[in-house]
DNA sequence: CGAATGATCGGCT
DNA sequence: GCCGATCATTCGA
């Protein structure tokens, strides 16, 4: 089954807490080292500069690591956190509005056991994609990847549509997870979840 | 179970 | 020099 790929004018747009939303339920895609493998978007987070303490960008502080979030929206920002997990967002927003969103938990649809063989796992659990730092180890996912296009399915990574269309009902938030740090934005509600995927992080604090 | 801890390194809020 | 948008493992109850 053929899946459209989104196009960059749904990640143009200026609000990524919609675009966030909008985005669980579709079909996250990797096609590195000759393997294809792919998943259901289940949870995510946004971030937001220049406003947002939590995002790297924040006061549209520019960095190297950060340049890729003022890019126009389509484009993978990927950097590498506590020294060993990958992080996969999504940038949006015109070019010059340091918008990302978090990809969180994903629910694996395609090339199983190529993510099975990158978690070095047995059996199909819950474990296997769901967490930043390990959907990106199955999907193959690398920092050395930040800022690839998402708009070609010739490309390494995309996403494209799926048969579920989540609607509101379908839908929580909460804070976003460890960003203590970030003072008064730390309990913004900018995680999104489907609430009836076994494929999300179950959070203590509620 | 839950809490604590070690791994490990790039970027500097 | 410090500490994180994390995870797997261990330890204790």
């Amino acid at each position: 089954m053929e899946f459209q790929i989104l196009p960059q004018r749904f990640y143009l747009r200026q609000d990524v807490l919609l675009i966030a939303r909008e985005l669980l339920g579709k079909r996250l895609v990797s096609h590195i080292d000759g393997a294809l493998t792919a998943g259901i978007i289940t949870e995510v987070e946004a971030y937001r500069a220049p406003d947002d303490k939590a995002c790297h960008a924040y006061g549209n502080r520019r960095t190297p690591r950060t340049e890729v979030m003022f890019r126009a929206g389509g484009c993978a920002y990927i950097y590498l956190c506590y020294g060993m997990h990958h992080l996969f967002n999504v940038v949006t927003g015109p070019e010059g509005m340091a918008h990302a969103v978090l990809i969180r938990a994903i629910e694996p649809v395609e090339g199983l056991d190529v993510m099975l063989t990158r978690r070095r796992q047995k059996k199909l659990s819950p474990q296997l994609t769901t967490g930043p730092g390990v959907l990106s180890a199955a999907l193959g996912l690398h920092k050395k990847l930040s800022g690839e296009s998402l708009l070609s399915k010739k490309g390494e990574i995309w996403i494209e549509n799926s048969n579920l269309n989540p609607t509101a009902k379908d839908i929580a938030s909460s804070a976003r997870i460890g960003v203590d740090y970030a003072e008064e934005c730390a309990t913004w509600p900018w995680r999104f979840y489907l609430k009836n995927s076994n494929w999300v992080k179950k959070t203590k604090t509620r």
